[in-house]
Order: C-alpha cells, then sequence, then structure tokens
DNA sequence: GCAGGTACTGAGACTCAGTATCATCGTTGT
DNA sequence: ACAACGATGATACTGAGTCTCAGTACCTGC
C-alpha cells in the first residue's frame, strides 16, 4: 500500500483545492500497485461506491501528470498507463510479469544523447526511455 | 517521395499475398514524409477515391509493424504514429516541427542499460527510446 | 477447366478511451 | 448573506481501433 500525501500535498502546494474526490483518487492510486490505467481507476472507484465521476478521474490523473507525481507509460500493447513518481527526470523499469515498476536515473543517457545531437545535426530537446524486463521477484519465473 | 518497393518485397518475402490494396497502402507510405498516423492513411485514401477499407488500413499497419518494416511510435501527446524503417534495432529523432524522423542507431545504450541491470537486479529485455526536438531544417526557426 | 480450400477484402456494427458541455454544488472572500 | 469562482457528476459525443461476416480473389490438386 502506498502513500497517498505526496499528492494531496502537491496539490496543496500548487494552490489547488483539496476536495474530496481527489483525494479519493489519491488513495485509489496509493492503493494500487505498479502500473494502472485510467480504466483501472474509474472501475475501482465505481467498485466501491466512490461515486467519483468518470471525467473526475480523467481530470485529476491530468492534473497529478502535470504536477509531476504521476507519469504516464505508454505499453508496448499502446495502452497508456500510470505510475506514481518523484517530480523528477528519470525513466521506468517496468516488469512485463507483475506490472511493478521502478524509477532510475538518467544514467549516462544525457552524455548520450549530447553526443547523438553532435553527430546528427539536431537540437534534441526531450527524450523517452522506457525500459522493459523482470523484476528481482518475477526473474525466475 | 519514398520507396514503396521495401513493403511489397517484405510481404512478398514473409509469404503474405501482394494484393491492390496492399500495394495501395504501400504506396500512401512512401508517399509521406515524416511520421503519420493510421488516419492519415485512412484519409488518403479517402481523398483518392481508391475504395481501401479501414479495416484494411490497420491490417496492413500491422502486418508491416509485423514485419518490422514500420514502427509504431508514441508521440508525447498520446497519438500513435507509424514511421517506415530498417528492420533492424534502432531509435528514432523525431521533429517536433515537421514531423520528420530519423533512425538513429543504439549508440552506448547497451551498454547502458547492461549496467542499470547490473546495479538493479532486473533482467531487462526490450527497451524503447524516443527523442524528440528539432531537425536541422527545423533548427533555426 | 473446375472444385475446394484458404487468404484477403470492405462494410458496418461495435467497444472503449478520452473529451466537451452544462447545470449544480461548495468554498472562499467580502 | 452573497457574489464569484473552482470543482463536480451526468451525459452526450468523438474518434481510434476491433470484430464479424458475407463475399471475392487466388492457389492447388484433380
Amino acid at each position: 500500500m502506498g502513500d497517498p500525501r505526496p499528492f494531496v500535498s502537491a496539490l496543496d502546494d500548487a494552490g489547488y483545492r483539496v476536495t474530496e474526490p481527489r483525494r479519493a483518487v489519491a488513495e485509489l492510486i496509493a492503493g494500487r500497485t505498479g502500473h494502472f490505467t485510467a480504466a483501472d481507476l474509474v472501475s475501482d472507484s465505481g467498485s466501491r461506491r466512490l461515486g467519483i465521476g468518470r471525467a473526475t478521474v480523467f481530470r485529476t490523473l491530468e492534473l497529478f501528470e502535470e504536477l509531476s507525481v504521476l507519469e504516464r507509460l505508454d505499453l508496448p500493447s499502446g495502452e497508456h498507463a500510470y505510475v506514481p513518481c518523484e517530480p523528477a527526470h528519470h525513466h521506468h523499469l517496468v516488469c512485463e510479469r507483475c506490472g511493478r515498476t521502478e524509477d532510475v536515473d538518467d544514467g549516462g543517457l544525457r552524455d548520450l544523447t549530447e553526443a547523438l545531437a553532435g553527430r546528427t545535426g539536431w537540437a534534441i530537446g526531450t527524450h523517452r526511455l522506457e525500459l522493459f524486463g523482470r523484476c528481482p521477484r518475477c526473474r525466475g519465473s
């Protein structure tokens, strides 16, 4: 079980209202392990009879993403998933089996993109790296 | 204007039939620069009255992706776009302005992921790196 | 040439994620 | 108390992608 507080305080710090529905979405997120889709949260909220509207779930996810406490991943399947994370530039290891994710820092990637920029003549702005594999727990199986 | 032949021969080599609709999709792709979405091709085919069904466009794109002559990109906007490319492992530079893409090799990324695997205990399978920026032609503007 | 099987096709219905609209509600500041 | 504004949920809508199905083109064995 994760901690909903970072989400709530991110809202608060940025001057957004901390309302019941937003708090509820934060708790749904905290109650998940690994990545999840918007649809997952909608169905969670439905099954717990929280009475949160679909639109509110999407709006709140968008808000958290904007506040960098949530990041959107594009899974190889084409689905859009979210993962809670620290508000700093980093990348994600995604377990193909259990869905767990782990943040990793930029490593030497910055050097790599700079070398590439020099070689190709491009001005490289942002990059996105996603790594898929098996977490230590799922390695054996 | 690109060359539709690699697409056609990829089909042929893999034992798929080279039919009129598939050839037409290959030509639509060749007639595009930069990345494009499935919807782009559907509307191209509509405006040229080719009479190709929506489903066929999607099916043919899927086929080309499977044959590794086309790759799917996830743009930051969340859209799914496609780029024609060589059937070897590589990554893409995507111009945010004109949409042009360029293939780049793996650079030192392999070493980087191996180091990461050692450090974290994960077994890293595939990775996906996408770089967004400006191509040499669009740098100034 | 013909018959049978298989690959492929387009039309259309369908599903589902995500967005837009809007009337209402709750908070906050005055 | 009240006006203003942010947030909400219901609902309708859009658009991507999938599925189904009847029909067609093509290949293969006879």
